[in-house]
DNA sequence: CTTATGACGCGCA
DNA sequence: TTGCGCGCCATAA
């Protein structure tokens, strides 16, 4: 790998690794981060205030549950945020939010997750006993 | 070594 | 419906 993120902590390059998952044209939410790599969800938060400019995490496909740009110390949120995704095909409605329903990322692939050891198996076949094949 | 400071989410009144 | 409190981790100084 390398990159920047060889810098951070384990903890910091997992969320960096989920947020990299995220596939433009949808947004996912700082708990469902926390929820695949197993933390807080402001942690999430934490470490994307911690990600340096130039690294190649798409952060701003990352927005909280009430499906709007969550706002910085600064008292507002970076509207350059609003535009990447606008410029990504997400539609924003009247309010300033995001229909989670429609643009809401499902989560990484199984395999990804198998590859990873992460979370446990959503389970949907009914065969497999205990867990992985 | 200690302290301060962040991109959150949920439960409960 | 809104508001308040708590949990949690890493980095910088």
């Amino acid at each position: 790998m390398s990159s920047a993120t060889e810098s951070f902590s384990v903890r910091h390059q997992a969320i960096y690794e989920v947020v990299k998952t995220i596939p433009a044209g949808v947004v996912a939410t700082y708990g469902q981060v926390a929820a695949i790599v197993g933390c807080g969800p402001r942690l999430v938060g934490y470490a994307l205030a911690s990600l340096p400019a130039g690294m190649d995490v798409p952060w701003q496909r990352v927005i909280n549950s009430q499906g709007k740009i969550s706002i910085r110390s600064d008292g507002a949120a970076d509207p350059r945020q609003r535009q990447a995704l606008i410029r990504e095909g997400i539609v924003f409605s009247l309010k300033g939010t995001v229909d989670l329903k429609r643009f809401g990322w499902d989560g990484p692939d199984w395999d990804w997750l198998y590859e990873r050891g992460l979370e446990p198996p959503p389970r949907r076949d009914s065969a497999a006993s205990g867990r992985f094949p």
